[in-house]
DNA sequence: GCAATTGATGTAATAACATTACATAACCAC
DNA sequence: GTGGTTATGTAATGTTATTACATCAATTGC
């Protein structure tokens, strides 16, 4: 399914993610949201929803918190098995993509007639700069 | 370090995540607990804190909740990273390890100077059962 | 045009998960 | 037994997420 067109506060939840340093919980969001008239958690979380159906945001499930996605695709296609370096320091993130975990995920799961429907790879730690 | 002998409170936990079909919740876990005399949600997650410390208890992160260790060994070492398939049928828990997946992560976190500290590899989908 | 449907929004209340702060008790080393 | 450390009890609070219900806007079918 191509991407559709964002409502308003789809647009404005995307940018906000868009523009932040570092991931940011649905809390942050709405309070970097209150001056364009967002009010309560669930106008967030409805525009959260949406964006991640459509793959433009992640949820780190280990910190309760969204960030954009950083590929580089026009996320047209599926993104297959996302992972994520998480620095403990600075709260960078970086996302990447792999083959062969990909793989090897697959065919573990395989083995016990398991069906994927979402992978979760987050990895705690400290980046080069907070080592 | 040798796991050390568990607290009341601790073994009180621990006995319920080892009798639990599938995972629990801290709350859930609290409810169980108040025959015994727990009465208040901090009982329970400093428990939880020395366990997982211990390595006898994981932290389901996609779900907010616990399960005991079903490794075999006698948690004297480290698990190295442990992996998940959770069914959203019937709760299900399955606990795996692989060493090509640890080494293929080792590979890539060091390709980009990050220091691992944890990590977490969830996979939800549907088991054979639940298909 | 206008009713019916669908999707998006606004608001309040509540539920679920987790931590801080402070006091007390048990345990161990000396 | 004094002092240091760990475990515990309790209350209050903070953080994250959902339910329920009303309203509004765009679309469809007639
Ligand atoms: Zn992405
Ligand atoms: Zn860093
Ligand atoms: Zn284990
Ligand atoms: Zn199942």
């Amino acid at each position: 399914m191509a991407t559709p067109l964002l409502t308003k506060n789809q647009t404005l939840v995307m940018d906000a993610l868009s523009h932040s340093e570092g991931p940011m919980s649905a809390y942050t969001i709405l309070d970097k949201l209150r001056d364009h008239g967002f009010r309560a958690p669930l106008q967030v979380y409805r525009a959260l929803d949406k964006l991640l159906e459509y793959g433009l945001v992640h949820r780190l499930e280990s910190l309760n918190a969204f960030v954009a996605c950083t590929c580089p695709h026009d996320h047209e296609h599926d993104h297959g098995v996302t992972a994520f370096t998480i620095c403990e320091g600075c709260g960078q993130v970086t996302e990447f993509h792999d083959a062969a975990i990909e793989q090897r995920l697959s065919a573990l799961t395989r083995a016990q007639n398991f069906k994927t429907e979402k992978t979760t790879i987050e990895i705690r730690g400290h980046c080069q700069s907070c080592a």
